[in-house]
DNA sequence: AAAAGGGCTATTGTCGACAATAGCCCTTTT
DNA sequence: AAAAGGGCTATTGTCGACAATAGCCCTTTT
């Protein structure tokens, strides 16, 4: 009896599903930065409890979206200059090491990913469609950091990518010129396929500098 | 009516509270690595409801010392080769930024406080006592990070370190030859009081990958 | 004897209720 | 009018109970 496989039913824990939410919400902008959340409220709208909203809350807080002072409430986190300075420095460092591990000793199969990563961001480029292009952009940086075998590094990255893109989407600071994008990558993806671990880890390091660099001069922020 | 300052009460929320003790078992050793933790037991001992140490573990899941599996039990993690040497090239990553942008810009006090540090360091090497060299030689390296003022990398160190805690203690991996030591660290300091960024930058992350070497090949493990 | 199946137990997952607290607002005092 | 004080409200902090699940163990089937 030869039938289609049926799709596998998604069975998350509820504070997964949670958190998933807000996070999405935060990131996209639909809860702003500086807003006010209640566990209540959140839970009451989720139809969860609130001890499942608040693990999913203290895990936001982790990831540096959300902030709480006791007793008195959750607050969506505000990036400020210093914190835009914080995250690109210190994902200058995670993709320096990222990078020149990846280049000194990634399998073939991981290092087909990166060029892949690369490809779609050409043909994201071409499209001009800034989305896009942001989405592929992200998607390359990422593919190298899987590819560095290296878990830590990849839970730590994780983490600043989240914060980032809060910035990026309520900016709306997609500076989209897609030639310099890709003028910018190729260098690290060549230096990563050459096997120039040093080059490599340099290239990444001084391109987040830059781009951070771009993005606290060209936004004034609160 | 003059008289000595009363000392100040200690006033913190009870899940801070288990969350520090239970750290400090786990990395004195008094839980050993691979021990089976159940919410209802330690809630029984401390005297604290289920939810408390449950927001306890979480953190100390956050900090890479526990690991929950779903249904089942929380565990201590156990360290892998893998493992450590994840943590010491994360290490020297973050302590590469955090020891170059010190010497780019740390203010005079924050300087003499890493001098501080390893002032300390100096003298818990001529006393040769193990433990007190290795404190004093994680707050020569925690000196560096505070004085970097990048509130992100410090958080992050705090992570690793813990990690790198249970590791050594649990190895008795001291490894304390003190004149190599000082040797090791004084470069570093040199470079960073001379404001001799990129020198900084690359002595701290060498020191922490030769350490991790030394470590990973000294010890074997599970 | 081996395999399959089902129930049992230990444990986390989720819930709703009450306790503790921060900070506002109103009243009282000076 | 300004300052001090106290109560009120909104919110998180903490609790104990019940639900859901994983995985072991015993029984049954082959």
């Amino acid at each position: 009896m030869d039938r289609a496989k049926l799709p596998k039913i998604e069975k998350m824990p509820a504070d997964v599903r949670a958190l998933g939410v807000l996070r999405g919400r935060i990131i996209d902008g639909s809860i702003p930065a500086g807003s006010r959340l209640t566990e209540v409220q959140i839970s009451d709208e989720m139809g969860l409890s609130r001890a499942t909203v608040r693990t999913a809350l203290h895990q936001l807080a982790q990831e540096g979206l959300v902030s709480l002072v006791p007793y008195t409430g959750w607050t969506v986190v505000k990036l400020s200059r210093q914190d835009i300075w914080e995250l690109y420095t210190l994902r200058g460092a995670v993709e320096r090491l990222a990078a020149s591990l990846t280049a000194a000793s990634a399998e073939p199969a991981q290092m087909a990913e990166v060029q892949q990563a690369f490809d779609a961001l050409e043909i994201a480029c071409e499209r001009k469609n800034p989305n896009e292009i942001a989405e592929a952009d992200f998607g390359f940086h990422k593919a190298v950091v899987d590819a560095s075998g290296h878990s830590r590094l990849r839970a730590q990255y994780g983490l600043i990518e989240h914060q980032i893109r809060v910035y990026i989407r309520s900016s709306d600071a997609l500076i989209a010129d897609s030639k310099e994008i890709l003028d910018q990558h190729r260098p690290i993806l060549e230096a990563i396929l050459s096997r120039n671990s040093t080059l490599a880890g340099e290239l990444s390091e001084d391109h987040n500098l830059r781009e951070g660099q771009k993005l606290t001069v060209s936004v004034p922020l609160a």
